[in-house]
Formats: C-alpha cells, structure tokens, sequence
DNA sequence: TATGAATGAGGGTTCATTCAT
DNA sequence: CATGAATGAACCCTCATTCAT
C-alpha cells in the first residue's frame, strides 16, 4: 500500500506524461488509433483515468504530439546520418536522406504504419508557418497537426543554400519529393505490393533526381 | 406476371439500396465516416435501421462499395474521354486521362475527399487480382477494398499493349503515376498547398513523363 | 425457377411443418434455445419466414411440440422393447424401463441436454389432466408443456394395474422415480458427474427399488 | 485519514454491487433472467447503465453470484440451526438439514424458483473442486456456477467424518440425496403437484435414510 | 398457402468525461 | 497533482412480427 503509493508519487509530471505516450504509441500501432480508447492507455500505462485530462485534451491530442515527435525524430536521425558523410551534392544528400528514411521505416514497419497516414505535406507545412497553434483534431480526417518544435523544414532549407546551385519552388519540389515517396513507400514496404522497397528504391530514386533536375535553375 | 413482380421488387431493392448509399455518400463527405453513425444515415435515407442491415454488413461495408463505385467512375469517364479524342501517343493519353481525373475531382472536391486516403494501390491492386474475394473491413485501418466490377486496370492493360512501344515493370509504372498524382492532388486541390491546382499540374505532367520515359523498353 | 417452384409447391403442409421441427431440434441442441432465433429455423429449414407463424406461434411453441413429441417417443421405445420380454414383476419391469431410457439418452446426449430440464413432473401431469390445453409459454422458465398425444401416464397406470400387487400414492410413487432419475442422470450421463452412467445405475435401480418397496401395500 | 478514505469508498462499491444484486434477484424472480434486461435492473436500483459494468460482466455474471450467495446461505442457515440441537446421528443430522431446507424454500418460494434450476450439482461440484475458477457463463444452458466461498461440501464432510460410521463412494451419496430432494420438492412446494410438501416428506425423509443406508460400510 | 422485404423497438455494450475525494 | 467510481448518451445490431404481393 504504501510502496504503491511511494511508486506513484515517485513518477513525476513528466514521467507520466512520456509514460501515457508511449503507451498510446504501442496501443495506437498495434491496434490502430480507432480500437485504443483512453481506458486502454491509461491502464496500461498506469495511472488514472482523471490523469490522461491534465496532460492531453482528448485522443487525437495525444496522437498528434505522437506524430510530430516520431516524424521529427526520424528525419533528424537521417539528418545526423548525413553529417558523417561528406556527400557534396544536394541531389546526393536528399536521396541519402530518402534512403535512409526508408531503411528507418523498413526497421520499424509500425512506424511507418502509423505515420504513412499522417506524414504528408500537412506536417511540413503546419511546422513550417503555425508551430504553434492548435486545433480540434477531434476528428480522423484531420491532416493538419501539430509539431512542438519540428525543424526539418529549416534544415532543408539549410541544405537548399548550402548548396551553390540554384532552384526554383523549393516547395513545391520539396512537397512532391516528400508526397511521392510516402505514399509509395507504404505498400512497398508494408505489403510488397507491388514490389518489394529494394526493388523500388531504384526507380524511387531516379524519379526524385528528375524533380530535382526539373527545379534546377540553370 | 410472377415476372414483372420479381422484377418490380428487384427494382425497389435497388432502389433503397441506392437510396442508403446516396446518403452515406453525402455525410461521409460532409460530417466523416467516424462522425456518421448508421442511425444518421437511415435517418436522412428514410428507412428503418434494420433494413440497413438488409444491404450492408456495417459501416465500413457500405463505404467500400462507395469507393469502388466512386473510383470506377472516375475512370471510366476519364476514358470515354479519351475515347472521344485521337490522341496517338501512350505518353500524351495517360497524361489525358491524369488531366479529366484531376479535372473532376477538382469539380467535386468532396469525392476527392472522400476517396484521396482509399484511392490507392490496395484499390487497384484488389480489382486486379482478386476482384471478388471479401473481407472482414470493419476496421478504418484497411486500405483493401471491394470493387465488384473494377476494370481499370484492364483498361490501362488495354492502352499499353495498343501502344507500339514497350514498357518493363508496367505495374511499377502505373503504381507510381497513381500514388504521385493521388497524393499530390489531395493538399493542392483542397488547400492550394504548396500551390494551386493549375499551377502543381506542369510539374506533375512533367513527372508522370519521366516515369514512363524511364520505363519504357528501348 | 419453374424448378424453384416445382419443389416448393411439392413440399406440402405437413412436410412443411416437419421440416420446421426437425431444423429447430437440431438448432436447439447444438445452439441452445436462446441462441436460435426463428431466422435460423427458416433459414436453415429453406421456407420463408412468414411459413414458420402459419404453424406455430413462437419460439417456444415449436419447442413444447418437439418436447412432447421427443418424450413420447422416448418412452413409447423403451415399452415396446419391454414388451418383447417376458419380465412379470413390476420391479423389475420399471428398472428395465428406466435402464432402456437411460441407455437411449446416452446414445443420444443432444436429446438428453434438449429435454433435460424439460422432462419433468410438468410434462406428465400436463398430458395426464390435460392434454388439450395451450398456454402462453414466451418464457424458458415454464415447464407446463403441451402435448398432443401423450400417453406414459396410461402405460404405467397399465403396468400398475395389470401387476398383482398393490400400490398406494402411485402418482407419488412415479413422481419420485422420474424426478430422481432424470435430474441424477443429467449430470453423470453428460459430464460423468459425479461417476459415469454405468456406476451410477446400480445406486440408481437399488433406489427404484425401494421406492416402489415403501408404496407397496402389504 | 487515507485509511478512512480508502475504506469509505470500498463501503460504497459494496453497497452499490449489493444493491444490484438485490434488485437483480426480485427481478429475476418476479419476471424470470430471460425477460429481465439490464436497463430493468439498473432502472430499479437507481444507477447509471455503465456502473452495471463496473461489478458485473453481463447479466448471467450477476445471476451466478447471486445463486452462489443464496444457496450459501441456505445451508448455513441449516446448518447453524443443527447445530443448536443435539442430534447424534448422521441419518438424522441430514433429515434434518434436508427438512430445515425444504421449510425455508417453503417460507421464500420465489427463493426456490430462483435456485431450483440451479441448484444442482453443478455447484456442489463446481466449488469443491473449483473455487475460483471463472467460466464464461454468457448462456442460458449452463449450469456450472462460480461461488466464491461456497463451504457446503466441507461442512458435509465434517458431518461424515464426525460420524463415528464408515460410507463408501460419499460424494455419490451426497449426489443423490441433493438431487432426489430438489428435483422433487420443485413441483411440490410451488404447485402442491402431485401433492404438496407435507405429505412429500416423509416419501423424501425415507428414501434419504434408504440412502445413506444403502451407502454404509457395514 | 406462401413469401420475404421491411420494420423499429429494444437489447447489450462502450467510453469520453466529470468531480468528489 | 492525482485518483477512479460514476455517469449516461450514443452506439451497433438483432429479431420477432407484419403485410402486400
């Protein structure tokens, strides 16, 4: 009884709120957010019910810092990747990006189960020009979310000026690149359908040199 | 006699049938499918709850009739508009068909919400090789779908054998000319991100030739 | 269809009507009564559901005519085969009675579970005094069966009578025998609880003995 | 001070589990478990639909406990009340505990309907062997029932070997006592069919003695 | 007689949310 | 901060019964 409650007041704020995080992250990829109601997460991780409203408005909150936060890890993990090579070229560096995005996804199949639905041009766009604000995600066709401190955004943009050629629409180039391989990566992946990711990764390549080419300001 | 009764309540079979999916059709779009129940839909569609249940196993059952429904007519009047037309050149008839599907779903931005997250390689792929085989979808997590009469597929077949040119990986082709255009269409259509539509469409043609100029068999 | 027709129309009332208590005695041994629902019966018996209530009123309905019926027949066995021996003291005539019953339930454990609860007091007293009546029976709790043409009662005022003995209370005497012996054979024939059938019997025929012993009248 | 508190709501969650059960047991024996539905029971006992789910899996989970508390308590009351007397004998000592049964099924017949049924060896069985075994009881058909502290077999051991009288195969004896009695006095006590329990029981009392005495090891 | 599409009341169950402790 | 018992609206789904054909 008291080692309960020792036990209990031992897990402070932040604790309890990365607790009831990752345990909506398994539950949510392991059930599919729809299945997992909070009764779920709060039991598995532990801690009342009442506790789940003073860190997260509802579900779709939690699934939305979830979403930012392993988005976010995943492309700074490929970032840092990259900073121990000395690749020069920015078609190089984007596809070393690509590629390593999806070798992380290919590790980590629930990952990308979660994501696929979720890491599209909504999340680079809300990071790159409201971080802040929120809204009632209260729904499952929302897109928009999110993203504490995502910064991917910036470091492309790093790598864009960091580069000493010139392109035009960096957005939109880098919305299909990032739409393009997504979208396809999930079947792919996932599913084999309809090939295997090492199979496609050729032809995914040679299309993202061909956005990049056709951007290329001469 | 006996007949024109059978054929009278066959009619009237349809017809309610119809009438349920017209309904789950217009709040699937308006309100979602999480916020539609089924008390909505026979509500609006006028007849008891039970006789949903008649026509359609749950939720998740009629919208899956929905999206094939949807989707083969996108296509199929993507085609007969090419049809209407002489263009020779498989480049220029696929980028046709992308322009009309684009063009109607522009038109109708409600059906490109509805079938932006379902119309997918699982669509395609479902119709091609197991066109009647049926499975349990009550999930929102399924992206496999029933398409009774789905012929797509047979149709791109059709126009790439007519084509005096040859293309390896044909399905790789068209899978990445599907997944490009679908997601890419759902931000720009609906919330002119990065760009509007009329502005994404050069790039996107553009792409869709490089895909097949680097399939095609030399 | 004329085939359809030509088969259905061939099936006349009373077939149809057999059809129905044969699909519901299987139904409602393998799935419990409760768990069958008339579309089940219908269904399973190939007539259309509005067929069922042109022959019986309810669920229950269909099954008080299967309990009597499968009672009768019961009994009606084990006094044919009685018959053909040549056994000529009541004792014994009884104890091979209740041995052939016993030995019918145990091949048939369906039916055993089926009448179970059913063959009881109820049923005998109901056919003794009045066998014509119909009763409201929407409920699993009542145990007033119908039936048609039940006839135990008078086989064993036959046995008593064509005896050479006398008997006070026989309806006492009877009732204790039946009650004792379908609600002990329950248990040991269907879960060999708390010994099997076969160890039991001799307790339970030295039982039948003595309350036959206590009713005789000296 | 956490103490009280703690305790305080445990008072609570008792109260409110025994006001369903109450309210649960006069519904069930006024209108039979079939025709009572759980909006029945919690509309009467003045709670929520979901507090229901917070004490009982589904309506026959409450019916077992409350089966395992009622003939507890029956026989505890039986037994009690031998042992204020000073019978010697254990022919006696059961007569007795069978007749102090049969005259507190008399006083509270709506008790007896509710248990009759039951009352069978299932759960004799069921709590020797089983205490704390939970089954899945969501049908009409079973007949084993969970009971949580049901002592009636040990107290019937301690009978049998406070005796200072050897009997072989007990459990069978017990077996048949338990159900030759509660089969019979069913019929008798709430129909007077086919006469009513005075005049039963001596027919009830000798035949107990015939069988413990056809049991002794001599 | 026989059909079977349609009904809609009513059942069981879930679960986000609140609030007294 | 933390709890978790209680809520009750809302859901899905079944199924006995009817009735126009």
């Amino acid at each position: 009884m008291a080692n309960v409650t020792l036990k209990k007041s031992a897990i402070n704020k932040r604790q309890k709120k990365e607790a009831l995080m990752n345990t909506a992250f398994e539950l949510f990829t392991s059930k599919g957010i729809n299945k997992t109601s909070i009764s779920d997460i709060v039991e598995k991780a532990g801690v009342a019910k009442g506790t789940f409203y003073l860190y997260f408005k509802d579900k779709y909150d939690i699934r939305n810092y979830l979403i930012s936060s392993k988005a976010e890890q995943l492309f700074l993990t490929a970032h840092k990747a990259l900073d121990t090579t000395k690749i020069p070229e920015i078609e190089d560096q984007i596809v070393f990006i690509v590629d390593n995005c999806l070798n992380q996804l290919t590790e980590n199949p629930s990952l990308l189960n979660f994501i696929s639905k979720n890491l599209s041009w909504g999340v680079f766009k809300k990071a790159l020009v409201d971080p802040e604000s929120e809204s009632d995600m209260n729904t499952m066709d929302m897109d928009e979310l999110d993203s504490e401190n995502f910064s991917f955004y910036k470091i492309y943009q790093y790598l864009i000026n960091s580069s000493d050629r010139q392109f035009k629409d960096p957005e939109i180039m880098l919305f299909m690149i990032i739409e393009l391989v997504s979208s396809t990566c999930y079947s792919s992946i996932l599913y084999s359908e309809p090939c295997n990711i090492d199979e496609l990764k050729p032809h995914l390549f040679k299309q993202v040199r061909h956005i990049l080419e056709d951007h290329e300001e001469v």
